[in-house]
DNA sequence: GGGTTTTGTTTAGGAGCGGCACAAAGTCAC
DNA sequence: GTGACTTTGTGCCGCTCCTAAACAAAACCC
C-alpha cells in the first residue's frame, strides 16, 4: 500500500522551490488550504531541513506582516552533470535552482562509454566530497536522445557510442562505486536525460518560461537543432523519450540536402554553417563554427550582408517554429543557442513570420523569448535529480 | 476550501467505465488499496446509481469467486451531439461508452449560429425527453477548432460562422432554454470541443487506443485532415485548444499548391480529391468525394491504377505521420476516415514508410491501427460530458 | 470432509485537513 | 497615542478517508 499521507508537502515545496510561495500567507492561497494547514506544512518542510521560515516578518501594507519562506541556506544539494561535445561539467545545486560554481573538465582521450563515465563519476564525486552539505541525488545531461524508461542512449554521434548504450545504468554504477564521502544518501538516486529536455525544464522553472503553461524550447548548438516541450510543469518526452526531434522538419522545399535524405530540414537550414554560408563567409578553421555564427548575428546592425543572412535564416527558423506551433500550440517559445542570437538580431522579423505562417498565429499570439539561464542544462539536470524530493519531500529525512 | 475527500471515487469509476475493473478484486489491485477500501468505494458508486455489483459471483479458479462490477443498466446518461458538414446527430450515452441509437437530422436552411444552435437544442431536448433515464450533462462535437478556455469557434468554414463565435455559450444557453423534461439536472453541464479531439478521446477509452499511453489520431474527412493527441488519458489541446493542426505539414516539396500559400501540405496531398486525381479519375459530381475515394481504396487489389494511386497517397500520408512521430513520439497512431481506408488498402507499405522516414522508426516501432468506433465523435462528446462525473462521481448525487 | 486460497466485511485506529476561536502584529483614522 | 481594523499564526476539536487486522464466506484441492 502506498503512503497517501501529506499530499500537500510536495506541492508546497514545489511552490517554494520556484519562488511562488514567498510567504506562508502566499502558500495558504496557492495551496488553497487553511492557514493552519499551510503553517503545519511549512513547519514540516522546515523540520526536514529544506525550507526556512524567516524569523523577522515583512510588512505588506495592512495587517500583521507575514514571515518569508525560503530555501534553507546550506540545505541539501544534488549533483548536476553535463556531457557536451568538448568537455564535461559538474555542479552542486540546491533547491530553488541555486547553482554553485560549475567545474569544467576536458574529456578523457578514450571516449568509449566506460572511461567517460568513470571521468564523470570522478569529477562528480570530488565535487560532492568538497562540500559539507548533504547530497541527495544526481543527474546527467547528455547531448543525445535517451530512451525511456530503460535509459539507453541513441545515436551518441560525438562519442561514437553504440545505440542502446545503457547510460542510466552506467551513470548510477560508476557514481555509486566512487568515494562520495560521508554526507551522501547511499545509494545516490540518479537519473539521465537529454540536455534539450533538461534545459526546457530549467527555463520553465527558473528562467524565461516561468509563467508559461506550454513551453516549447528550440535550440541550435554544436549538434544540430534540439527541441523540448514542457506541459503543465512536466516534460513531454513522448512514449519512449524521443519526442521533439524537430531537426528534420521541412522548412524550405528547395533547400539544401540533409543527411536524412530530405531537403531543407530545420537542422541544415538554421545551423551555424548555414548562417555563415548565407553571408557568403567561409568558416575560419581555427574557431568554433557556433562562435563565428554567433558573432555574425551581432554584426547585422552595421553589415548589410550579415543582415541579409540573419533575416534569411531567421525566416527559415520562423517557418519551422510556425509548423511546431500548429502542432503543439504552446503559449511560449524559448530560443536558445544560435537561435537565441537570431532572435536578438531580428526579433520583429522572426515574430511576424511565425505569426503569419502559423494557422492561428495572428489570433493567438505566442510569445517568443530568449533563454535566460547561463547553465540551463545543469540547472535542468538538478531539477531532474530533485524531482523525487519535490514529489515526496519526506524522502529527504535522514 | 476544496473537498479533498474520497479521492479514490473518481479513479474507481474511471476504471469501471473503461472496463479495467471487471471485479471488486481487480479494483483493489488497480487502485492499490485494501479490499476494505475498494469494497467501500464500490458500495458508494453503487449508492450513487452508477455502478452495479453483480449479485452472482464468477469463479476464476481457486479461491472465493469475486463479484462482477458493471455500469448500472438504466443508469444516468449524457447527451452527445455532433455537427457535421451535412447534418446533425444526437445520441444518449451511458457510462462505459454505451451509445444509444443515434438520431440524425438535416441542417436548417439558415446556417447562421442562432438557427443552428436552436436546431441542436431542439433535437437534443427531444431525445432527452424521450428517455426515462436521468440526464446529467451534454457535449457537442464541432468540425472546427474550438479555443480554450473561452469556447469560441475558429474558421467554421462550412457554416460561414465568424471567427470568435461563442459556441460554448450558445450551446449552453439554447439547450438549457429548451424543454428538457423532468429527469434532467438543471442547469445541464455542457461542453463543446473539436470533433477530431473527441474522436481521439473515444478511441483511447473505448476503441483502438485502449492500452496506449500516447495516442495520435489522424483523420481525413470532408474538411481536410484533422489530428488529435491523447497523453496519459488526457487530451493535449495545447495552450489555447488549437494544437494538432496537422493539415499543413509539408509532405511533398514539389507537391500541389495549398490555400495556405505553401505546397505539398498533408491536407491537399492526402484528401479524397488527391487520391482520385492520382488514379486519373475525374470525380463524379453526384456522389460525395469521400465516398468515391473510399471506394477507390477497395479497388486497389484488382485495379493497378487504383493500386498505384493508393500507394502514392499512402506514402505521402506516411511521410506526414513520420514527421509527427518525430515530434510527438506516440506509441500508437489511429487512422480514421479516408486514412483508415488507405491503411486497410496498403498496410505494410504505409507502416514501412513511417518506420523508414521517422528518425527512430526502426528502433521504436509505433503501432499504426485503424479506428474501430463507428460513432467516435459522439462517444467522445459523451466522454467530455461525463468528465466532471468521472472526476468527482458525487456530483451525480441527485 | 477438512485444509488452502481468495474474496468480502467488520472493527478499531491513525493521519490529514477543515473549522473555529483566540492571540499577535502591524496599519489607519482621529 | 489610542482604539478600531486588518491580516497572520497557532492550538484544539472533529470529521473523514484510509490502513490494518481479524473474522467470515465461498470456492477449490486432496
Amino acid at each position: 500500500m502506498p503512503d497517501r499521507g501529506r499530499t500537500l508537502l510536495g506541492p508546497a515545496l514545489a511552490l517554494v522551490h520556484t519562488g511562488r510561495a514567498p510567504t506562508r500567507s502566499a502558500l495558504t492561497a496557492a495551496l488553497d488550504v487553511t492557514r493552519a494547514t499551510a503553517g503545519a506544512v511549512a513547519a514540516e518542510l522546515a523540520a526536514l531541513g529544506l525550507v526556512t521560515v524567516d524569523p523577522n516578518p515583512v510588512g505588506t501594507g495592512r495587517g500583521r506582516p507575514s514571515h518569508r519562506l525560503g530555501i534553507t541556506p546550506d540545505g541539501p544539494v544534488v549533483l548536476a552533470a553535463q556531457l557536451h561535445a568538448d568537455g564535461l561539467s559538474v555542479a552542486l545545486v540546491g533547491l530553488g535552482g541555486d547553482l554553485g560554481e560549475p567545474v569544467h573538465h576536458p574529456l578523457p582521450a578514450d571516449r568509449a562509454p566506460e572511461p567517460m563515465f568513470r571521468a564523470i563519476a570522478e569529477a562528480g564525486a570530488a565535487l560532492v566530497r568538497s562540500t559539507h552539505r548533504r547530497c541527495l541525488g544526481a543527474a546527467l545531461a547528455l547531448p543525445n536522445p535517451v530512451t525511456e524508461p530503460d535509459g539507453t542512449a541513441l545515436a551518441a554521434l560525438h562519442f561514437g557510442w553504440p545505440s542502446g548504450t545503457p547510460v542510466a545504468a552506467l551513470f548510477a554504477e560508476h557514481l555509486n562505486a566512487a568515494d562520495l564521502g560521508p554526507r551522501v544518501r547511499h545509494p545516490l538516486r540518479t537519473a539521465v536525460a537529454n540536455d534539450a529536455n533538461l534545459a526546457a525544464l530549467a527555463e520553465h522553472r527558473h528562467g524565461a518560461g516561468r509563467d508559461a503553461r506550454h513551453l516549447l524550447l528550440v535550440t541550435s548548438g554544436h549538434r544540430g537543432v534540439g527541441g523540448a516541450l514542457v506541459v503543465d510543469g512536466r516534460l513531454h518526452t513522448g512514449s519512449t523519450g524521443l519526442a521533439l526531434e524537430v531537426g528534420h522538419l521541412t522548412v524550405d522545399r528547395c533547400g539544401r540536402d540533409c543527411p536524412c535524405g530530405n531537403r531543407g530540414c530545420l537542422n541544415v537550414e538554421t545551423d551555424p554553417q548555414a548562417l555563415l554560408a548565407a553571408a557568403g563567409r567561409t568558416p575560419a578553421p581555427d574557431l568554433p563554427l557556433l562562435a563565428q555564427a554567433s558573432t555574425l548575428t551581432r554584426e547585422a546592425d552595421h553589415d548589410p550582408r550579415a543582415r541579409k543572412a540573419v533575416d534569411e535564416v531567421a525566416k527559415l527558423l520562423a517557418i519551422g517554429l510556425a509548423g511546431l506551433a500548429n502542432i503543439l500550440n504552446p503559449d511560449r517559445i524559448v530560443l536558445s543557442g544560435l537561435h537565441r542570437d537570431l532572435l536578438a538580431a531580428a526579433p520583429d522579423h522572426l515574430r511576424s513570420v511565425v505569426a503569419d505562417r502559423s494557422l492561428w498565429g495572428r489570433i493567438c499570439q505566442v510569445s517568443i523569448v530568449p533563454a535566460d539561464l547561463e547553465y540551463a542544462e545543469l540547472v535542468g539536470a538538478a531539477e531532474l535529480a530533485w524531482q523525487p524530493y519535490l514529489t515526496d519531500p519526506q524522502l529527504a529525512a535522514r
